[in-house]
DNA sequence: CGTATGACGTGCA
DNA sequence: GTGCACGCCATAC
C-alpha cells in the first residue's frame, strides 16, 4: 500500500504531535514513528522526540511514547519516572 | 539564512 | 549478536 503522504508541512508540526500523545489511551503506548505518522509527518519521528524533549506539559504523556524497540530512550522528568509509569500501566519495558 | 542539535531508525561491518 | 555511522525532519540559535 503506497500512500502518498509526501504533503509535509512545516507548522506548529508540534501541536500535532501533542494532539498525537495525548489521545493516547492509558495503558498504551506509541513510538515516534507512529506519532510522526499520526502526525502527518511519517518521516519526522526524529522532530517528534525533539519537540517532545522540550515540552513539558502535563497533558502530554510523553512517558507512553517510546522507541520503535521498545526501550524507553529519554525522558525529560528522569527515566526511571518514565519506567515506573509504564510499569504501573502495564506496559513492559526493554530493560 | 546557515549551522548545530536531538527522547530516533535503519543499514552495514 | 554487537557496534558504528549515516540519514532524516523540525526547532533553536
Amino acid at each position: 500500500m503506497q500512500k502518498e503522504f509526501l504533503k509535509k508541512q512545516t507548522t506548529s508540526f508540534q501541536s500535532k504531535v501533542y494532539k498525537v500523545v495525548s489521545k493516547i489511551p492509558k495503558g498504551k503506548i506509541l513510538t515516534y514513528k507512529k506519532v510522526a505518522s499520526l502526525a502527518g509527518s511519517p518521516r519526522a519521528w526524529r522532530a517528534v522526540g525533539n519537540v517532545l524533549n522540550k515540552n513539558r506539559n502535563p497533558k502530554i504523556p510523553c512517558h507512553r511514547v517510546i522507541r520503535s524497540d521498545g526501550t524507553i530512550g529519554g525522558y525529560n522528568r528522569g527515566i526511571k519516572n518514565k519506567i515506573a509509569l509504564l510499569k504501573k500501566e502495564g506496559v513492559f519495558i526493554k530493560t
